[in-house]
RNA sequence: GCGCCGUUAGCUCAAUUGGCAGAGCAGGGGCCUUUUAAGCCCAAGGUUCAGGGUUCGAGUCCCUGACGGCGCACCA
């Protein structure tokens, strides 16, 4: 594109190199960051001078006739430059005004001074062009009211911003905390699984066979072994493999990929954290689970309370724990335990005036009543416990109750954010729960298990009791940051091509 | 996959019933030596998402498509 103000820039471009200097010189000598820069003027004694060399991008630049303010931000905030045609001498300060531009990073060198105004600004006694910019950035201005940043003419269409993150970023400072927070979370879980001994792993991400969740996988090819492969859809099968081998507490934190719908909680590729913990069954895990939230939130936030869509959200323990029968039965009168099969369950529901899917086992037609009459309230932490078996094939069975088994999942502000159970360590009736699912799905079922030889005969060798953990840590970060979207913590969201 | 809404200058947005496409900021020219959305003056800037259609005349109405947002559906 070269349009007028692309057209501009490369003329200010020119203008630099007909003056001998490199608009992109390969290093820089600043000596303080913006915040650093401040604080060590704060720090100096009255009559002390102190000298900075800072670099950042030009943010914004106010003419006065013969001088020039300007801020720069970088890393950690922003810092006022003043520049005087009587210190620089005229030709420095046309040059400036000439051919510098808002985002293009620059250096400047000089002391510090407070201005009349109190702000602390970098008196110039020489500056340089590091990077020219001959794109303008999507304007965006900054208006200090109250102590209130008031944007305006932000760059904030959804589209744009994703499509072009690199400008969303560089405009929109909350964007960069949004993605600072989702680092500190990320570091934060691997600190808290760390320090109860657990020890990170990786697992594949192409699988021959792929598994441990009821997802559509990706598909792409090995074109040696002339046989195509499956993005994972879950760590679960390689992690519990590590049991196995004798690793008693492992995790992983990685990409899972489903080949299925978009929304506002969903895309192809997430990021997901898995636990498998030896000795321990689904209570410990939802102990562990109340207990790693609440240090994530207070690392993160430094409080257990916080804002999501204009509800207060308290992480701190204990969490609500509602049997999902029970929970069920609350919203809807349904009392699944009483309808034993599916024929069953599903007049039970037409009598009760709630709609259902045509083709759903009784399983499927509880997680129906889940999805849809349950989930939606669920805003305070809650974890509801207790679920049918044919919808987890990887739980253990109450011993109690063959057709409930040992597992829950966590929910926050009305969205999933976590699934766990005491893991199936039976061999033999693992092996009977695959062969239950390839019945139940017909070939062309998308949901449709390939049966994984290899893991049973690691189940064969002795695996340990265990309890397991999943969790999007998206949406973890969607909790923690107030957003709405998952598009909003993942830096660069999948979108469809378009032709530009 | 379905429904509703949207797409206008670099950015954020206007445009009456179908009647000359505008503003602020950014960019260009000028004035201004402590400003901070600096201010003031001047000039410029458009494939109105794309393609068809209706009409004397379409940003506006109709059809098709692209992309996006929201909702629904899908999601062991």
């Amino acid at each position: 594109m070269t349009d007028r103000l692309t057209q501009a820039r490369l003329r200010k471009l020119d203008r630099l190199r007909k003056e001998g200097l490199d608009p992109y010189p390969a290093r820089s000598s600043r000596s303080h960051t913006s915040s650093a820069a401040i604080e060590a003027f704060e720090a100096a004694a009255k009559d002390e001078q102190v000298r900075v060399v800072v670099a950042g991008r030009l943010r914004s630049i106010r003419e006065m006739g013969k001088t020039v303010f300007a801020h720069i931000e970088d890393t950690d905030g922003r810092l006022q430059l003043y520049l005087r045609q009587d210190q620089l001498g005229p030709d420095q300060l046309d040059l400036f005004l000439e051919a510098f531009d808002l985002g293009d990073f620059i250096q400047a060198e000089g002391e510090l001074f407070r201005t009349r105004t109190g702000e602390v600004t970098v008196r110039v006694a020489s500056f340089l062009m590091l990077s020219k910019a001959i794109y303008p950035l999507p304007a965006a201005k900054e208006e200090l009211v109250d102590d209130e940043i008031v944007v305006h003419s932000a760059f904030d269409n959804p589209e744009a911003r994703y499509r072009q993150r690199y400008a969303d970023l560089a405009v929109n400072p909350e964007v960069r905390e949004v993605f600072r927070t989702r680092a500190r979370i990320i570091d934060a879980l691997r600190q808290y699984l760390n320090n109860l001994g657990f020890l990170e792993v990786e697992t594949p991400v192409l699988q021959f066979i792929y598994g441990g969740a009821a997802a559509e996988p990706f598909v792409t090819h090995h074109k040696q072994l002339h046989r195509d492969l499956y993005l994972r859809i879950s760590f679960e099968l390689y992690l519990k493999r590590l049991l196995v081998g004798g690793l008693e507490r492992v995790y992983e934190i990685g990409k899972d990929f489903r080949n299925e719908g978009v929304d506002r909680t969903h895309q192809p590729e997430f990021t997901q954290l898995e636990f498998y913990m030896a000795y321990a069954d689904y209570q410990v895990v939802m102990d562990v689970t109340e207990d790693m939230i609440t240090y994530v939130a207070e690392q993160v936030l430094g409080g257990t309370q916080f804002e999501y869509q204009g509800r207060t959200i308290d992480v701190t323990p204990p969490w609500g724990r509602i049997e999902l029968r029970a929970a069920i039965a609350e919203q809807t009168g349904i009392d699944y335990a009483e309808h034993n099969t599916e024929n069953a369950l599903r007049t039970a529901i037409s009598k009760a005036g709630i709609e259902a899917p045509e083709v759903a086992s009784r399983g499927k037609l509880i997680e129906h009543l889940l999805d849809h009459h349950v989930v939606p309230e669920l805003i305070q932490p809650t974890f509801l416990y207790n679920y049918p078996r044919d919808i987890s094939p990887l739980a253990k069975a109450d011993v109690n109750n063959p057709e409930s088994v040992e597992r829950f999942e966590g929910f926050v502000a009305g969205m999933e954010i976590c699934n766990a159970f005491t893991e199936l360590n039976d061999p033999v009736e693992q092996e009977q729960r695959f062969l239950e699912m390839g019945r139940t799905h017909g070939e062309d079922d998308a949901d449709r298990h390939p049966l994984d030889e290899d893991y049973l005969r690691a189940m064969r060798y002795g695996m340990p009791p265990n309890g397991g953990f999943g969790m999007g840590v998206d949406r973890l970060t969607m909790l923690l940051t107030d957003r709405s979207s998952i598009r909003e913590v993942i830096l660069f969201p999948h979108l469809r091509t378009k032709e530009n």
